[in-house]
RNA sequence: GGCCCGUUCGUCUAGCGGUUUAGGACACCGCCCUCUCAAGGCGGAGGUCACGGGUUCGAAUCCCGUACGGGCUGCCA
């Protein structure tokens, strides 16, 4: 392991774990793994009242799931711990006497008050609205008695203001530079004594000696400001690469009016792991231009920060879906059946002991449904008439259409007698031969047959593989559903 | 308002000054296959590379403006 890259994510637990969140711990485990670098799970839970520790279960739920495991953090522990933002407190207070040690912070006494109508009025004139550093010029001694009077005050960062602009060089955008006029002396230190949360990032990653700073681009313009930080703590910078965000269809931010937005749903939904890991990884990052199917391999293997998109991505659903297909063809049967079985059990359509009793039989669907589904969720829709009885539920338009006919009854009724007879194995091969007799003997074309008997035997004109599906429903059932079916048949003219 | 960033088919993207009549993928359309629906095969349509100026023998690629979009500008994170 390559202890000198380390890299992080630092999830909020004031929610479940969003999609474009997923795609920062992607992209920064991607990095890991490609250097056999250290991955840091840190909970930022500053936020008391928006923190929830059910959350951090459900994000690190979600992590897990996605296969974004953590070399440091929650559960897995590690020497720069603890890494839940709340139990770090003496860390920050540290490194805030380490700064007034240092003389690079100052007591500021403005009260939010003042500050607002300082704003407000340099607001109207439109001109520079950061803090006008009033504070930093008072005396020390003055600043003590305050202090010892016990007058309320913060603590403002002391920054360099003989530096023209603070520029640093992104991984991703390349070289910033913010005019040293755009930056105030910002609070590290509250007036309550909690940190703030450009302080708290930089001592994070500090003694966490995080190397590559790899997050949302919504901390671009934050940046500078973390810079003065590692300067003030005498910290040497990480590298920094930042990701434009996740858009919706409309080009807004991807919110929950787009459709779901959580990790979680998606995995309620039924979409693949690998299929969503596949899809986010090339959000935003590509290998070649020409390689869209990459498992995890391929992409830790050639995963590069420059090569990754300075533009807002679109989440595209329907892209993901038709990956998740291509990934359900790959799967296997074994592996399908273990993540169709929740499904099989919430809905009720079997046990846990029938699944594992009918194992090969669930199996045998794997080939006929997973190229007519996108997710798991839609597989007992589709296979449902498989589990039901010799009376099902059909479809009232499949029945009007097939089996009002007058030639439906004569059609089951040949398909019943020829079937009837056959003590070969029961197989997709042999009932197709058999069926093939009909049309010709009949003088019916080929496809209305098979339609009256599908829609005898499944209940619908459209249904997994004719042929197939009786097979596995076995002979007695398909005649006595082909049976049932005859009832809802008007008399044949033959018999009228 | 100020500052920072972005802008290639509907969408994700390739492209880093000449190999480009701008390539691939999803979606879309057509044909083939076919017991329905799919899947698959083949083919097609779709981009004046946001716009306007430069630089250059030559620009999607470099520079400058403009427009549009986004971010930051909090004792939120």
């Amino acid at each position: 392991m390559n202890t000198d890259i380390r890299v992080r994510f630092a999830p909020s637990p004031t929610g479940f774990l969003h999609i474009g969140g997923a795609r920062t711990a992607l992209y920064n485990w991607a990095f890991a793994q490609r250097h056999q670098g250290v991955f840091v799970l840190r909970i930022e839970d500053t936020d008391k009242e928006r923190s929830l520790p059910e959350h951090t279960a459900q994000i690190i739920q979600s992590l897990r799931w996605l296969g974004l495991t953590w070399d440091e953090g929650p559960e897995a522990g590690g020497a720069s711990g603890p890494y839940l933002q709340s139990e770090r407190t003496t860390l920050y207070q540290d490194a805030l006497e380490r700064l007034k040690d240092s003389g690079r912070v100052y007591p500021c006494f403005c009260s939010p008050d003042e500050l607002n109508s300082k704003r407000e009025a340099a607001q109207a004139k439109k001109s520079y609205t950061g803090y006008d550093r009033s504070c930093r010029a008072l005396l020390e001694t003055e600043a003590q008695v305050r202090i010892q009077s016990g007058m309320p005050h913060t603590w403002r960062i002391k920054l360099p203001l003989e530096r023209e602009s603070i520029e640093f060089d992104d991984e991703v955008f390349g070289r910033i530079a913010i005019p040293m006029t755009q930056l105030d002396d910002f609070i590290v230190m509250r007036t309550d004594g909690t940190p703030t949360y450009n302080f708290v990032v930089c001592v994070d990653d500090i003694t966490m000696q995080i190397s590559h700073v790899i997050r949302g681009d919504d901390h671009l313009s934050n940046t500078p400001k973390q810079i003065m930080v590692y300067e003030a703590l005498d910290a040497p910078l990480p590298v920094f690469a930042h990701l434009s965000m996740i858009l919706g269809s409309d080009g807004k931010r991807l919110s929950k009016r787009h459709g779901a937005t959580s990790v979680e749903s998606y995995e309620e939904e039924g979409f693949l792991s690998d299929a969503l890991f596949n899809y986010l990884a090339l959000l935003g990052w590509s290998m070649d231009g020409t390689t869209t199917l990459m498992n995890r391999k391929d992409i830790t293997a050639h995963f590069t920060l420059d090569r990754i998109s300075k533009n807002p991505a679109v989440f595209d659903p329907e892209k993901l879906a038709w990956m998740n297909q291509v990934y359900l063809k790959e799967m296997g049967a074994s592996a399908f059946v273990d993540a169709w079985t929740p499904y099989l059990l919430a809905d009720k359509l079997l046990t846990q002991a029938e699944v594992a009793q009918k194992r090969r039989w669930l199996e045998g669907i794997y080939p006929l449904v997973a190229e007519r589904i996108n997710t798991l969720s839609e597989i007992n829709a589709k296979s449902a008439y498989l589990f039901g009885g010799a009376v099902i539920n059909r479809d009232d338009s499949s029945v009007e259409k097939c089996l009002k006919n007058k030639d439906s009854l004569a059609v089951l009724d040949t398909a019943i007698s020829l079937l009837a007879e056959v003590n070969t194995p029961w197989s997709a091969p042999a009932i197709e031969s058999i069926l093939r007799t009909i049309p010709q003997q009949l003088e019916q074309k080929p496809k209305f047959v098979f339609q009256v008997v599908r829609v005898a035997v499944s209940g619908s004109m459209v249904s997994l593989p004719l042929f197939e599906s009786m097979e596995l429903l076995g002979k007695e059932l398909c005649i006595q559903r082909m049976q049932h079916a005859q009832t809802l048949c008007p008399e044949s003219e033959a018999c009228s």
